[in-house]
DNA sequence: GCTAGGAATGTTTGCGTTCACATTATCGTG
DNA sequence: CACGATAATGTGAACGCAAACATTCCTAGC
């Protein structure tokens, strides 16, 4: 059985409360920076701290006093640029309002299940609140009574929240590189979807279809990948095949890229031949051949706002008004007027 | 103050224990699987602990234990590739082996006092171990004291460090580099250098250095960039300016991105006029246009190192001897012999 | 000088576990 | 059938801290 590794074990309250000639209740108060302490006496207790090298212990303040001050994320495990960009976002607000992150991974395509697994892991942990990462509706029989447990966050759109609410917008992405290609004159769009798995990828879909029926065209077939470059290759080779495809919304930058170069392999240019618009503007959209048209998504907006609203629902405050986290489309090379 | 968000608080042990008609022990025992337990108690217990819907509160076990089998990981806060994709793996092992993971992030360009403080936050949430996720070197001064208390793993080779060894060898990946493009038939290699804040960036350089000295070939000077692909495009306008560069070793990826457009721009095609070799194969090399010839890192596989080596060295059990770890040159479009 | 009242500090208790040890049940053996 | 050995279970204490309440100190006002 392993123990600690500190040899002598760690100094604790009572040895400072010892060398500052205090009793523990003050060292609580002055570590904890309550008022009712004497300048003097406080100067003394950091002292002893300095000295000994005093740190809180965790575990057992969240045992008396029971709060943990810890930030729950469940991630799908991807080294997805968004994931990884809304983390960022989460961490700073964390940090800055004195939460630690612990976060659970699930491995990509998991089942309900693990995400249940997940979730536990994080409530046994202590975690105050918990943001989901992850394709994952909260309309799901077995999240309801873990998510009156502890307050939740969800990363998407999503109506008939329980009391919950999401930070972006998913089908603005959608609706605004739509409208782009189709204002732009392009008879109708294609669409190349990320995979079905998440949530995202479907409501990009869904609102796809309703934009190309507001205008009052009729959907062409989705074509079907799964986020990875190579599977954006695939659709591209596919689309190739469609003589009359003049203009592609494409769910990820990353594909994007793949379907690109099976255009181009195939002898259509972008834009000049097929226009393709697609999303997040990763660092590498505008340095892709032509320069990607995308719609931004501020990722790590969106992680801050997650983390602050988690937080005004565990220290139940008002909530922080969200100002409203707009997708903007940057339009770049990749997409022109049809021939 | 906000309190604990379930209205009743969690059942206990004793909750447990009093509806299963045994000891708080006993249902002790059982959670934590221990043997000597008559299978048709522990089954009453785990009947009782389903019922209640139970769960170990981690804070008290670990202040009754001595054990939080959490580990901790500093990360900057960078939403680059390599990073989470290393955290996959470290998520990955962690979870295998009953090992929450908690993160403490610092800024881009943080200074030393910055990661001491990221250090401390983990060790007081109870980090077991710590892996270093970040552009620093164990011979700082205060890190040797960190590093008594508690096991520590850094992701760069060093030299010196104290007792703790690192997973990658950076200086093998430029040399794979720097030697295909010479092996090339190309007179000297210029090098695109990363953001001289991380460790990594330095040793690529120093071996870049190193290996065009042992062919006997005087290195030109180093083209500064920070990883960022905007800074590559940067560096490669200033490669198109100089007429007789005909290989490039670009540190990254994303930057070689950049690189390329630069010299596009300029008229200079890749691999014709210059060869571009990078490293990290990330998912889009292949799609870069050409496709990038890149020194693979195996982030996954390095970050599952890590991990198992710093619980290794928390349990205090023989280190798993890990099987090197080599990067690998895959070659694709971007490299050809001179003209 | 005495008292009220607030500020500063102290004491006790309990958070939910696990540990170390004590006790009781169960079983095979001579 | 009693005995010891081993398996199964229970008991008390302790982990390090903060909450609640209790006490002491100081100051100001009359």
């Amino acid at each position: 059985m392993p123990r600690r590794h500190n040899q002598k074990s760690a100094p604790s309250q009572v040895d400072v409360a010892r060398a500052a000639g205090v009793s523990t209740q003050t060292v609580s108060r002055v570590i904890s920076g309550q008022s009712n302490v004497r300048p003097e006496t406080a100067r003394r207790v950091l002292a002893a701290v300095e000295e000994l090298g005093y740190r809180v212990h965790a575990a057992a303040a969240s045992l008396a006093s029971g709060r943990t001050r810890i930030l729950g994320v469940i991630v799908v495990s991807t080294a997805r640029y968004s994931t990884s960009a809304i983390t960022v976002g989460i961490e700073a607000v964390a940090t800055e309002e004195g939460y630690s992150v612990t976060t659970a991974s699930v491995a990509d395509h998991a089942t309900r299940d693990s995400f249940f697994d997940a979730f536990d892991r994080l409530e046994r942990q202590g975690a105050e609140g918990v943001i989901l990462l992850a394709p994952f509706s909260f309309l799901d029989p077995g999240m309801d009574t873990r998510i009156e447990r502890t307050p939740t966050v969800l990363m998407h759109r999503l109506t008939g929240g329980v009391g919950t609410e999401s930070v972006v917008d998913q089908s603005a992405i959608a609706r605004l590189a739509t409208e782009h290609l189709l204002s732009l004159g392009h008879r109708t769009v294609w669409h190349v979807s990320g995979d079905d798995y998440w949530l995202e990828s479907r409501v990009r879909r869904e609102t796809w279809e309703q934009v190309l029926i507001e205008h009052g065209v009729t959907p062409p077939p989705v074509i079907p990948a799964d986020w990875t470059p190579e599977s954006g290759y695939r659709a591209g080779r596919t689309i190739a095949a469609i003589p009359d495809a003049t203009a592609v919304f494409v769910a990820s930058d990353e594909m994007a890229f793949g379907v690109i170069r099976a255009l181009h392999e195939a002898g259509r240019t972008v834009p000049d031949d097929v226009s393709v618009v697609s999303v997040d503007d990763i660092a590498l959209a505008a340095y892709a051949a032509p320069a990607l048209t995308t719609v931004r998504q501020p990722f790590e907006a969106v992680g801050r706002a997650a983390a602050s609203r988690i937080i005004d629902m565990i220290e139940e405050r008002e909530p922080t008004p969200v100002e409203p986290i707009h997708p903007e489309l940057i339009v770049r090379a990749s997409t022109a007027p049809p021939a």
